[in-house]
DNA sequence: CGGGAATTTGAGCCCGCTCAAGAGTGGTGG
DNA sequence: CCACCACTCTTGAGCGGGCTCAAATTCCCG
């Protein structure tokens, strides 16, 4: 999946603008017509939906190098917002762009495809921990998860990583209450399976904790980028 | 998003051959490689992942026009299953075929990724029953969907769809269990809301459900064809 | 008409929920 | 430098939605 001169170049003047928001920014709205696709460059941020009562779940988080808003392109209206974790910066791709991308540049075309599927393959992870694993093994997933990603891309520092999220966050995206949030993550923390601290989460017994959550995805594979 | 005639004249030699299979049917099984790439032509089919000890989460239900093993195509080992409803028949794509498709036809190639953006939305949405609506809402999100999916293909006599799904099947894509299924369903049904029998679900009051449901969607939209 | 699968219903329990309150932890301004 | 305030994390108590276990009943299909 090498990427040719051409493509290189093609890419850079692609790429109109890069864009920086605040932690806590909403990145784009629920319901709202989007007219930007981006690349994640730095930060964390997620993708969620909400219920009209309020009850809101996110569908996963975006780290370093995955798309935004590639689904809302593609439809008139965003089926779902984006909101920033950290402060981010992102790369604007105009609208036009994404068309003549896939003309232009065929095998970048390619990997954007590849990229959602990827992507895709995270949502199904979520789907079947939500649907099927308990609070616990729902916990040890998730922090294995992310691990694991922050990992392939290079951002991990021996068994710890940044680990900017909150304990709503991990509830809203689990589908459990913050209390019991609070209660599985402090157990296996006492059972010595991590530590977080000061925004960094430090991995003590990765196997063990896969063990946990019936956790056994294939590696995370090495991206295209774009 | 009109083909042009060139295309469907490639379309037409790219699928190399099709394929049949009983209902019950296992089309491509966890944890294997696969080769291959289907547009399911006839029939229900659904994605699925199961835990070691045999819990299972249906990721959602596909239905004709659906891409069965595009995320396949992209990974080396099928991080999922896909399991037959009915008896189907599905179009086969070669594996050399698809990357030809993205060089030779990039306007194919947008419309695959359309594709797969689509299927995304209904991930989430399942996602989003899954994390954070309660029985009654789940089931009733899950009868709406699925009866709007079917209209959008043509496929809807009235109010009245084929429904070839078992209890089974939606207790394992709501990740509740078969009893609390059942009882679920039945109550709804008491209020007038649909009816099931004989493989058919016909909804009675379908705004009503959404209501139920808290499912605002927008509108299910054509697909391009391929 | 027999038999396996799917559906239905009841009984009782437990995991994860809600409610409530306290303890850190920063950030801000006087 | 400290008082204050907002946000996050922590812990306890008690409840209830959805679970498991168990047993009919109905539905197909050969």
């Amino acid at each position: 999946m090498q990427n040719s001169d051409e493509e290189v170049t093609f890419i850079q003047q692609f790429k109109t603008r890069s864009l920086s928001l605040p932690a806590g920014a909403v990145i784009i709205d629920e319901g709202l017509p989007s007219e930007d696709l981006y690349t994640l460059y730095s930060g964390w941020a997620f993708r969620f939906k909400t219920l009209s009562d309020g009850r809101r779940q996110i569908l996963n988080f975006l780290l370093p190098g995955d798309f935004v808003g590639l689904q809302e392109k593609m439809a008139d209206v965003s089926p779902h917002g984006v909101g920033a974790v950290t402060a981010v910066s992102l790369c604007r791709f105009s609208r036009i762009g994404l068309w003549e991308l896939y003309r232009n540049h065929p095998g970048l075309g390619y990997d954007v495809t590849w990229i959602a599927a990827n992507q895709k393959d995270v949502i199904d992870e979520n789907l079947l921990s939500v649907g099927r694993r308990n609070a616990t093994e729902r916990v040890a997933s998730l922090l294995v998860q992310l691990y694991k990603r922050v990992k392939v891309i290079g951002l991990a520092k021996g068994s710890t990583i940044d680990f900017p999220i909150n304990q709503q966050h991990i509830a809203d995206s689990l589908g459990l209450s913050l209390v019991h949030t609070n209660k599985t993550l402090r157990r296996l923390m006492k059972m010595g399976f991590h530590e977080i601290s000061g925004g960094k989460l430090t991995m003590c017994n990765p196997a063990a904790l896969e063990r946990v959550a019936d956790y056994y995805a294939a590696e995370e594979r090495v991206r295209p980028l774009i």
